[in-house]
DNA sequence: GTCTTGTATCGACAGTTGTCGATACAAGAG
DNA sequence: CTCTTGTATCGACAACTGTCGATACAAGAC
């Protein structure tokens, strides 16, 4: 069994600036970046999303990395249960591809207002 | 001593779907990740950036959490170190806010092309 | 069926991380 | 100076994480 794994939740996402994150989404959205915690990772996750048809063959992905495929196998299996990355078998190949509700979340997270130099910030808004 | 630890520097942050990460690229960010994988690390945020002013005391800080006072300490300095925050003593208490490039940085780097179904990457882009 | 190739799981191990209590440092009050 | 309060550092410990080699599973070729 491969499919995407549950979770996927409803949670958060306007941006953190805004207002405190409760204690659940919290959890939730720290176990996402935990999964984007590991340069290994992070270059996985860019190498499927920018490849070509938006998906990637782990033979695709085992190459560039010095770590061992057991260990390539491994961190899809993270990106994959932390929602950030389906995957399918297709005959003999497995595919990966990015989920992109998941990465949009993250990013309206971290999105800052442009210059809020405290100063600005107390000013107004 | 307290100032904005070195780091920072110049590197990536175009969306991670465009291209893939370079080994070094990808160092530099999971470090910034990593300060944002732990549940109470992600509230301070959220603590810091939405408090009045743009910056927060420790002493506001320490109250909404379960754990000591170290352990919020500690956790502040990690994501000091990271390069998400600054922080400053003015007379009796620290002040911490937050570094909105670094924050922005990420949040470009996950920005997600709005459907790529990977029919629709494959057509055109 | 056997053989080969692609991918996942297992078990182990070193290194890292989150947490605490104890303690040290910083700065103002008296 | 001493005392008090706010914050950081230290040392320890359990839990978690990244990595590996060995091995199991999946699917096609023969």
């Amino acid at each position: 069994m491969i499919g995407p794994v549950t979770g996927q939740g409803t949670v958060c996402c306007s941006p953190m600036v805004r207002e405190p994150l409760g204690e659940e989404d919290a959890a939730e959205l720290s176990r996402m970046f935990k999964a984007l915690s590991d340069p290994v990772r992070l270059r996985l996750l860019s190498l499927i999303a920018s490849h070509e048809g938006g998906e990637a063959c782990v033979c695709d992905l085992t190459g560039p990395f010095d770590v061992s495929q057991p260990t390539i196998s491994h961190h899809l299996r993270v990106l994959r249960e932390a929602g950030l990355v389906g995957a399918e078998r297709r005959g003999t190949w497995v595919y990966y591809w990015v989920l992109p509700a998941a990465l949009a979340k993250l990013s309206a997270l971290l999105q800052a207002p442009a210059v809020p130099t405290a100063a600005e910030a107390k000013a107004g808004a």
